[in-house]
DNA sequence: TTGTAATTTATAATAATTCTAAACTATTTG
DNA sequence: CAAATAGTTTAGAATTATTATAAATTACAA
């Protein structure tokens, strides 16, 4: 649980201003206990109806991507039209569910460590992720 | 190589009438002797610049999909808002080359087995695939 | 040939995202 | 503390990728 104060300095000590916009965003996405996928719309739907607020769509597509930017989202790729956003910043794999369009968190564990043994002269591997994609099992 | 021939024997036995536009298609993107990647609109701007010809935005569409529900072509996740093509249909990975923005294949062996130690029931893996990112090595 | 079913096509519709410019708000400065 | 200013929010327009529509065209079987 982090407080109202604790997002305040968070977006300050970033550079963003805190404004009650940016602040209810940061108390919906980070302040689950467990990693967030969602979408720009699912966020914007949560908004206003759990929180009962409305916001701009505009503000939200600036605020996510001043919040990618400053690395405390990230996005995630999945053949979808739409972009995909995870609270999770660290470096994890996903299964993505086709039927029901989820996300669901792999641990390290879960997949194994993966070891790339090809190198392309003066690039370094910035991320190695891993996309299971799941489909219904009928038989 | 592949002869037209040959394309329109391989859209016919795939229950897909070889016309002009399709075998154009097949023409541009099975002609290649190394893997391609490309977008919609990279694939209408190389056969109305390359080819010479007109072609229907809708008719690219529709011929791709159908190319993709076949099993000759593959989409590609990475973070873009456009769906990315593969003429390598067989199970592989990519490097995406963030400054570059452009896609690597990478080869089973390059990446070595994964082995998923996670099962959701009711659902069954239907491919896994990683995206690793390279950066600019700078130092 | 000729009928019909598949395909192509231009265009309209839709959906996600970005742009714009005016109104508003947080912060700085005097 | 008030005024200036620089950053934000906002509604709505613009843009972009994609899908839908329905009429014209084409492939192919009878």
């Amino acid at each position: 649980m982090t407080t109202t104060v604790e997002f305040i300095k968070k977006l300050r000590d970033s550079g963003l201003r805190p404004t009650k916009q940016r602040i209810k965003i940061c108390e919906v996405l980070f302040n689950k206990e467990a990693t967030f996928h969602f979408t720009i719309n699912d966020l914007v739907k949560i908004i206003e109806t759990e929180a009962n607020e409305k916001i701009s769509l505009a503000t939200v597509y600036n605020t996510i991507h001043a919040f990618e930017k400053k690395g405390y989202l990230k996005e995630i790729p999945i053949d979808s039209n739409q972009s995909y956003f995870d609270t999770n910043v660290t470096d994890h794999h996903h299964f993505y569910d086709i039927s029901e369009k989820k996300l669901i968190d792999l641990d390290q564990v879960d997949v194994g460590p993966i070891n790339i043994q090809k190198s392309i002269p003066g690039k370094k591997i910035k991320s190695v992720e891993v996309l299971v994609k799941l489909d219904t099992d009928n038989q």
